[in-house]
DNA sequence: TGAAATGTTGGGGCG
DNA sequence: ACGCCCCAACATTTC
């Protein structure tokens, strides 16, 4: 039997514009794939449960699709360096490939991986995860970039991401059978209760349904995206999130879609200048975690190992389950809970109610939305939530303090969203929406809300807990 | 990728 | 006619 060439899997699930797998077909050895599911370290900053769901999921859609061309996907659990240099001996395998990953914990996992595999079947890795290499950007004091704007030039300045594989590899199939486990067994999936039945009706794990979620934002959104980005009430957004973090579609042929569309005249220059910035914020934050692995647990300005964070148990509950009492923040956290997914305005103000109106540590709200977003990406999350506490870089100033009803106001004007997912407000006028506890009792009366009943009453009073935030951002001076 | 407080301006009401 | 006051609208600064 042929010894195949393997194709070890890391969040890279897809067969276009891949070069690990192009190059592990390019051999032209029969190619084995080989998940190996992250145990560990690896799994203590993995997604959390929705993160599960879709793996499993994708992992199945995955399969579906190799096994046209006979290409086994082998499911192994273990220390990746042990299962690669079990299945490596047992199948005599010359080389493996693999995307190259970028989190700490990936670092070390493909060093021991490299390590132990050495010569026998020497670790090739491959870009395209990334649209730079973190280690090759850096400013003019040979320093890694701090701050988005200059860091976005730089790369803008560096040209075009690279090459994009639009056709398919050529594969050639295995026909040994190393063991696998099975999918099921590993229980990705939740069961009592099941209540993945809102990320079933939002999303299609797999290469496939990222590619139809591409087709539906160019036809759709891309030309109004800078226009509409913040509107949580319009499909303003492209939602690829959890298909770029599973890697189903590829980050330099997005690029290149956006390019192209632009060319095409799809799309204003605007709209695909303002879209691939938002792609250089996800960049920004997978560098910001390269050169500062620390990033994930401590803050980067270090002033803030002093900040006076409070412990609160209920209002942390409050705030996860979409029970603050202020209307924008609680569809926020609803949506969150129902889909795995929330819009990423209201993704700020909800982290900046946590972090500055209930002065709740960011890694509280870190945590959750691991645990809860099927697009749970380790840099983006931790990046996102130092930047909206003030520690992290280019972060917003601590003294910038969303106003949940004017956010609401502004970006929810028509109250569509907030009425979608905070049904008991429905029938309060737009004037009352964004703030409940202001509309006269006749109005609230008439809408069938009885504040602490039927909704809450805020949980903290919004000038008071400004002024709180500022005053504790204060002691941070002296 | 804010909001609130404070400052400035200009038009209209009115003595 | 004129100046004064009021205050909305806008600008600036402060947090």
């Amino acid at each position: 039997m042929t010894a195949p060439a393997i194709w070890w899997l890391r969040n890279d699930f897809r067969l276009t514009d891949n070069s690990a797998l192009h190059a592990a077909a390019a051999t032209g050895a029969p190619v084995l794939a080989v998940f190996v599911l992250p145990g560990g370290e690896a799994d203590d900053q993995a997604g959390g449960a929705a993160s599960r769901w879709w793996l499993h999921h994708s992992l199945a859609a995955l399969s579906d699709r190799l096994a046209k061309w006979s290409v086994p996907l082998l499911l192994r659990r273990g220390p990746a360096a042990d299962v690669l240099a079990d299945i490596a001996r047992d199948t005599g395998t010359a080389t493996v490939f693999a995307a190259r990953r970028y989190e700490p914990w990936a670092r070390r996992q493909q060093r021991a991986v490299r390590a132990r595999l050495a010569e026998e079947a020497p670790l090739q890795l491959y870009g395209g995860r990334l649209m730079f290499e973190p280690a090759a950007l850096r400013n003019r004091s040979d320093q890694p970039f701090q701050v988005f704007t200059p860091f976005w030039k730089a790369c803008l300045a560096a040209g075009d991401p690279g090459p994009v594989r639009e056709s398919l590899p050529d594969l050639r199939g295995f026909s040994g059978r190393p063991g696998s486990e099975r999918l099921e067994d590993w229980l990705l999936l939740p069961r009592q209760p099941d209540w993945a039945g809102g990320l079933r009706e939002h999303w299609q794990p797999g290469e496939t349904g990222a590619l139809e979620r591409w087709q539906e934002f160019l036809a759709e959104g891309l030309d109004g995206y800078h226009l509409n980005r913040d509107r949580p009430d319009l499909a303003g957004t492209s939602r690829l999130s959890p298909h770029l973090h599973f890697g189903e579609i590829g980050i330099r042929w997005l690029w290149a879609a956006v390019c192209a569309a632009e060319r095409d005249g799809l799309c204003s220059a605007a709209a695909a200048d303002c879209f691939r910035r938002e792609l250089g914020w996800r960049e920004f934050s997978a560098h910001l975690l390269y050169h500062w692995p620390e990033l994930t647990t401590q803050p980067l300005r270090r002033e803030f190992m002093e900040f006076p964070w409070r412990e609160d148990a209920d209002a942390l509950a409050a705030w996860q389950r979409g029970a603050t009492g202020y209307p924008l923040v609680d569809a926020g956290m609803r949506e969150l809970w129902h889909t795995g997914w929330m819009h990423n305005r209201v993704r700020m103000v909800a982290a900046s109610f946590l972090v500055k109106h209930l002065l709740l540590h960011w890694q509280h709200g870190e945590a959750w939305f691991r645990d809860t977003l099927v697009d749970a990406d380790l840099a983006n999350n931790v990046a996102g939530w130092q930047w909206v506490a003030g520690s992290g870089a280019d972060a917003a100033p601590f003294f910038r303090i969303f106003n949940p009803v004017l956010q609401g106001q502004k970006f929810d004007p028509d109250g569509h969203y907030v009425r979608r997912w905070v049904p008991e407000l429905a029938r309060l006028p737009d004037r009352w929406l964004q703030e409940p506890w202001s509309a006269p009792a006749e109005v609230l009366a008439a809408a069938g809300v009885l504040l602490g009943r039927d909704y809450p009453a805020p949980l903290v009073e919004h000038p008071a807990a400004r002024e709180r935030a500022l005053a504790a951002f204060e002691t941070l001076r002296r």
